[in-house]
DNA sequence: CATAACCTTGACGTTTACGTTATAGTTAGG
DNA sequence: CCTAACTATAACGTAAACGTCAAGGTTATG
């Protein structure tokens, strides 16, 4: 059997794959980059600046990324490439998401009404700052926008003109 | 009369500008700084990328920025900003729009119908490509809003039912 | 005419966000 | 068990986008 080197790649791809207790696929550092599109110093990277702490290490000490890891770098890609945020800034805004998400830990333990009415409150409260975030960039490049179409407008107009 | 330091700096503002034969005012760097809400070390080092090179030179060499410069800086921030453009990435696509700038004085220049609606067409054509630059980071800006209010949805959902 | 407040051109420093290289441990296949 | 292909940390390098002096010229004002 005469294995090529793309097959040999393949399976050490799989091999890759561990699981966690809870039966979750993890994967090693390079197959976390592959599958988000970031190198693999790009995630010690970020794990350094305390972005991205893989779930585990297995034996080897060897990075085990999660699917939620995965999600996580997933996010902060949205968020350098779309808003043009730092990652100091992203940093901040993903505090603000797991805020949210440990308000929703402690709202499905807790039991008083009261309580976790207020805990949803401020979950909506927390994406709302998010949301507005995203607003202000998404106005501003509508305006962008106008102003192109703006001068297509013209530009088209002119030629009709000129035609007719 | 004890001017106070506010004023001299006032008068100095006032001093900087000058006039081009047009009768159109020219600012010296840092009031151009200023209006543009960047600083002088910006600005020439935006000039030494070859993004924005003041219109002239006064006999003193200082730098004189037209009302055109600002503009241009004005447009730099904007993509930069709203956009998370590279400078390399803005000067490729200000060239584009200056090349649409010269087709607009060629186009000024034509007397021949045919070339007329073809170059306009070419200036439709460069706009176009320019909008579906931000049309593209308009929709996946467009996508990350939606998370957020699908998450805003789904915690007012529950916050209803709850008191209910 | 002195002085302050501009301006000039270097040139070196800094931060961010990684790339690259070196050295060494780990794991799967033949 | 040897080798290839992964992994680790550490450290140095780099490009972009400026900040920050330094040394000197220019201009307005008292």
């Amino acid at each position: 059997m005469t294995e090529t080197k793309q097959a040999e790649v393949e399976n050490q791809i799989v091999a890759d794959i561990e699981r966690l207790d809870t039966g979750e696929e993890l994967l090693q550092i390079e197959e976390a980059a592959r599958r988000t599109g970031l190198t693999s110093r790009t995630l010690r990277y970020y794990e350094e600046r305390g972005l991205v702490v893989p779930a585990r290490r297995g034996d080897s000490n060897y990075r085990l990324y999660s699917g939620a890891d995965i999600e996580r770098i997933e996010r902060i890609k949205q968020l350098k490439d779309l808003l043009a945020f730092s990652l100091d800034e992203i940093g901040e805004l993903l505090e603000v998401e797991e805020q949210r998400v440990s308000l929703k830990q402690a709202f499905k333990l807790e039991t008083d009404r009261a309580i976790k009415s207020q805990q949803l409150r401020q979950a909506i409260l927390l994406t709302h700052r998010e949301l507005s975030l995203i607003d202000d960039k998404l106005h501003r490049l509508e305006k962008l926008k106008q102003d192109a179409l703006a001068r297509i407008a013209r530009h088209q107009h002119r030629l009709t003109e000129l035609e007719a």
